[in-house]
DNA sequence: CTACGGTCCTAA
DNA sequence: TGAGTTAGGACCGTAG
């Protein structure tokens, strides 16, 4: 096939796409009379060139996005339609009573299709479209390789095969199994397994095997009956060409308040288009209220009302695959809809469709560099060129190639997730890690014919499905765990903390928990119970195993080989090939490619086990989950065993071996004193993989050490669970901690990491940390900070806050401020309280296993008794204090604010003016070259400084320096009366 | 003052 | 058709 035959992807879209092409060239005309040569730019570059294809001999073939569930409204039927790919019909299974026959299929499915009929109260329908008899088996247990019959039941819609799964089957008076069979599974993905199509996977329609709809049928039924769906590998392993589509908007707030799209317009829309691939933006253009000036290599399009740009806009955005932007997901998007539906602009309800019934977006807590509202409201209001910067910085926010990338590399590994777990696309942002295992094992069973219990859970309890055909008890049975009961997981190694100036060996086992399974072969296949042991009669350890968790059992591989474990040794197997494959590759975008796929199939691999033990999850199923962590727990005490008996001075080697600590599925060793000699490094060679020197044992999940993996250089500084790592922490303390670790794992340079936490404090102490520095900077607290309607927090967020000083012993709340009332009112930090709520207990973790003692003089030496440039405050009252003004010579109380000296100073004054004067111009070139910098940001040196977010540690330095420059201009104005 | 439970985030 | 798991440190507020 040639490469003129391949089609966009969005040629899925062919029904909709056509359909909105029309309108949007029908508005392009609209367009036209306000920027009739920009509109024209737009429409050729947009517009994806309408495929010359030929049904007779032309395959189609795309790469499959989106697969969603809609009801075919053209059908008399009302079938439920898969987007694009045809029809298919619901269906589950029960087990057949005992003795069903054939004949007896038409009698059961009337009676079914009465009841149907009733409680759908529609007489007309029908809702059960066929019945059939297959031979199956369950997936719960081991039952001696049995197929039995179950009855495979087709409806015409997903609400009457709900309604029946829920209702209680009869035949011929006697009721039959209430556990239903893969009745709960999403119809999409139901679809898609029997299909075996996976996500963003590639689709080929062959010749005369589809039909181009005219546009006037366009609601026509897809005659397409037949397609080849290829797996995704080789060739088909490739990446469409994504058109994305970066987005951002302003709006006109009002003064010190949160724009709301009830009221306050948009007024600038920025957008780039950018193909995958590519590297600059093929469409880069921005929609502006009123008029705007000209910017180079930009499309302006002006509009003179705000229904018309939106309508423009919306019309703009026909066929892109991909959106981004700045939190577009809760602000931009949502206002534009909002906004729209306010001020009743046309054109919006198909972009609603598309855009807002399936909001989902991968999480992106970025923070913008905000403009602030007020500033906008004023650029807005001037003239074109003041729109023009508006436009500029709204461009800039539209498109950050850098960030690009990001996402980009963010999404190859989403696709290959995608492929992987064959689950669509959007269910890998919108869904948990139980879909993904659901898709997978779904898959599998239906190559062995397995079936998959719809599981009931009560509290938590949860009910193995029985049923007659295998002669189980008819009465559920419970899980061996009882309510509110967790298994136990797995095992910590007490450590031996301290700082390690040795190299410690860590020596761990990869992917513990799925060759566990392997090994074992656990599975809900090949679980047994008493009954079946009976039945079958199995003999113990010929047969089956007996795991460590209360003697669970499972048959060995040779009687059947459990669904789990074929799954697990295919997915490590593919990662085995993929890194393979990475490490041949050298073209850097198939690189990524290959890495996403591995990192998939690795955390696929990971998250069966945690499905196996979800309680409240889809097939829960504990004896598995804690066989495996009891396996577990037994491996890494015998590996600290084996280790330390085997190497030991007792068998010849030099040095005892001592595991120091371990967790989960490793161990750290440390080979006695000294060095590890040559000699005893060979028998081991490769165990030797990996080892940490120096290395820093904090706690349990608390360390940090040096992390080498060849002799000659270290590769990284590895630090877990240390301040460094974690969100919750003050930036100062973070950046404190992870410097002091650098300068004494990397630098061996301890007393260097002593004088910088001295001098830290010190600084903390004297007020010279940055505001910035002291907030809390955890997600939530960004999560917050989101352009978010309203602006009030809800309960649960939190806030940006400094801690500042007030009355001993005064509760948080009243010691929590507001950084820029802070900043504005010159409160006081108390720099006490993060000397010793935030910083000394991280500090001394860090040096107190190195110093002993010694590191007490961290908290209390002289550094910390600086002069405090604070003034003694009185809770809350503070505010109200009224300052006295003093003599600049000699701080004695004044009468006013009017005189600059007392009368002893007076001979002082010009010596004094000049020393403030020399104060004032050191403060404004600080203040200068902080605006400068802020400039340099925002990227031209022309304009002034719009940025004004919270986040920027500048912004808060420039915002202090303003202050003081104001405070000093302030006092040297005193002066001013004394001549 | 300590003990304890709740919250948050991380290790694996 | 809502949700992977357990172990565990650090911190905070409160009960006693």
């Amino acid at each position: 096939m040639s490469q003129a035959t391949r089609v966009n992807p969005n040629q899925r879209f062919n029904i909709h796409t056509n359909a909105s092409r029309s309108t949007f060239e029908e508005q392009l005309a609209l367009l036209q009379e306000n920027s009739q040569k920009t509109s024209e730019r737009h429409r050729q570059k947009w517009a994806r060139p309408v495929p010359n294809i030929n049904p007779d001999f032309d395959p189609i073939i795309f790469q499959q996005f989106e697969v969603d569930e809609c009801i075919d409204q053209s059908s008399s039927m009302r079938s439920p339609m898969i987007r694009m790919f045809g029809i298919t019909e619901p269906y589950f299974y029960i087990p057949a009573p005992v003795g069903f026959k054939n004949d007896d299929i038409a009698e059961f499915q009337t009676s079914l299709e009465y009841l149907l009929q009733r409680d759908m109260r529609s007489q007309g329908r029908q809702f059960v479209s066929k019945i059939e008899i297959n031979l199956k088996e369950t997936i719960q247990g081991y039952h001696g390789n049995r197929k039995c019959p179950f009855l495979k039941m087709y409806f015409s819609d997903t609400k009457a095969m709900s309604l029946a799964q829920a209702g209680t089957f009869k035949f011929k008076d006697r009721p039959l199994s209430q556990v239903t069979f893969e009745s709960n599974i999403l119809y999409v993905l139901r679809f898609m397994i029997d299909c075996k199509v996976t996500g963003a996977n590639w689709i080929e329609i062959p010749p005369k095997k589809y039909r181009i709809i005219p546009l006037e049928e366009r609601d026509s039924h897809c005659q397409i009956e037949l397609v080849t769906c290829h797996a995704p590998d080789g060739e088909w392993s490739k990446i469409a060409p994504l058109r994305i589509l970066s987005f951002d908007i302003e709006c006109a707030g009002r003064k010190g308040i949160f724009p709301e799209a009830k009221i306050d317009p948009v007024i600038q829309i920025a957008n780039m288009v950018t193909i995958q691939g590519e590297d600059k933006p093929f469409i880069r253009n921005v929609f502006t209220l009123n008029s705007c000036a000209p910017i180079v290599a930009t499309d302006v399009i002006e509009c003179y009302d705000q229904a018309e740009m939106l309508q423009a806009w919306s019309n703009f955005v026909v066929d892109p695959d991909i959106l981004i932007g700045y939190n577009i997901i809760n602000f931009d998007l949502p206002y534009l809809l909002d906004r729209a539906h306010h001020i009743g602009a046309k054109g919006f309800p198909y972009f609603e469709t598309r855009f807002s019934s399936k909001a989902y977006g991968i999480r992106d807590r970025e923070q913008k560099e905000e403009v602030h509202h007020s500033i906008i409201t004023d650029l807005q209001n001037g003239n074109d060129e003041t729109r023009r910067r508006l436009a500029i910085y709204c461009l800039k926010d539209a498109y950050l190639p850098q960030r690009l990338m990001d996402k980009l590399m963010c999404l190859i590994n989403y696709m290959e997730m995608a492929r992987v777990t064959g689950v669509p696309f959007n269910y890998l942002l919108s869904r948990g890690q139980q879909i993904k295992v659901i898709s997978q094992l779904f898959r599998k069973a239906f190559e062995q014919d397995l079936v998959i219990p719809a599981v009931k859970t009560e509290g938590n309890q949860v009910f193995i499905a029985a049923f007659s055909n295998y002669n189980v008890n008819l009465n559920s049975k419970p899980y061996s765990l009882g309510t509110d009961e967790q298994f136990e997981g797995a095992t910590v190694i007490e450590p031996e903390k301290g700082f390690y100036n040795v190299p410690i060996t860590t020596l761990d086992f990869s992917s513990l928990y799925p060759s566990i399974m392997i090994a074992h072969n656990l599975c809900y296949t090949t679980l047994l119970d008493n009954k079946e042991i009976e039945n079958l009669n199995l003999k113990a350890e010929v047969d089956y195993i007996t795991t460590p968790y209360n003697s669970a059992r499972f048959v060995k591989p040779n009687l059947r080989k459990g669904l789990l474990p074929t799954i697990l040794e295919d997915l490590l197997a593919a990662r085995k090939k993929a890194k393979a494959e990475l490490k041949k590759e050298i073209d850097p975008f198939r690189k990524a490619v290959l890495d996403g796929r591995q990192l998939a199939l690795k955390i696929s691999a990971n998250s069966v086990y945690g499905f196996t033990g979800a309680t409240a999850g889809k097939l829960p199923c504990i004896e598995i989950s804690a066989s495996v962590t009891a396996y577990g727990r037994q491996m890494i005490e015998r590996t600290k065993q084996e280790v330390e008996s085997r190497f030991c001075i007792a068998n010849g080697y030099k040095h005892n071996a001592h595991v120091i600590y371990g967790d989960t599925d490793s161990v750290m060793i440390k080979f006695a004193a000294g060095y590890v000699t040559e000699k005893f490094l060979n028998p081991i060679k490769l165990e030797f993989e990996k080892v940490y020197f120096p290395y820093l044992l904090i706690n349990k999940k608390r360390y940090a050490g040096l992390y080498w993996t060849n002799p000659n250089n270290w590769d990284k500084l590895d630090t877990k669970g240390i301040e460094t790592v974690r969100r919750d922490n003050c930036l100062l303390v973070q950046n404190v901690v992870e410097t002091c670790l650098r300068k004494i794992l990397i630098d061996r340079d301890v007393s260097g990491a002593e004088e910088y936490a001295k001098k830290i404090i010190s600084d903390l102490l004297q007020n010279k940390i940055d505001m910035s520095q002291l907030q809390p900077h955890s997600c939530l607290a960004e999560r917050m900070r989101k352009r978010d309607p309203g602006s009030a927090p809800t309960l649960g967020d939190r806030v940006a806050y400094v801690i500042i000083k007030a009355t001993k012993n005064a509760p948080a709340y009243e010691k929590s401020e507001d950084p820029i009332y802070v900043l504005e009112n010159n409160i006081p930090i108390d720099t006490n309280y993060y000397l010793e709520n935030q910083l000394s207990k991280p500090l001394m973790r860090i040096f107190e296993p190195i110093l002993g003692n010694k590191s007490n003089s961290l908290l209390s030496g002289d550094h910390t008794r600086v002069t405090k440039n604070t003034t003694p405050t009185v809770g809350g009252l503070m505010k109200f204090a009224v300052k006295t003004p003093t003599c600049l010579g000699c701080k004695t109380p004044l009468k006013g604010n009017d005189i600059p000296v007392c009368k002893h100073c007076k001979p002082k004054l010009g010596e004094l003016f000049q020393k403030q004067l020399d104060v004032v111009n050191s403060l404004e070139i600080h203040f200068a070259r902080l605006w400068t910098q802020c400039q340099r940001c925002q990227g031209s040196l022309h304009q002034d400084v719009l940025c004004s977010s919270r986040d920027c540690p500048i912004w808060y330095m420039r915002k202090k320096a303003q202050k003081d420059v104001a405070d000093a201009t302030g006092i040297l104005e005193r002066f001013n009366h004394a001549w």
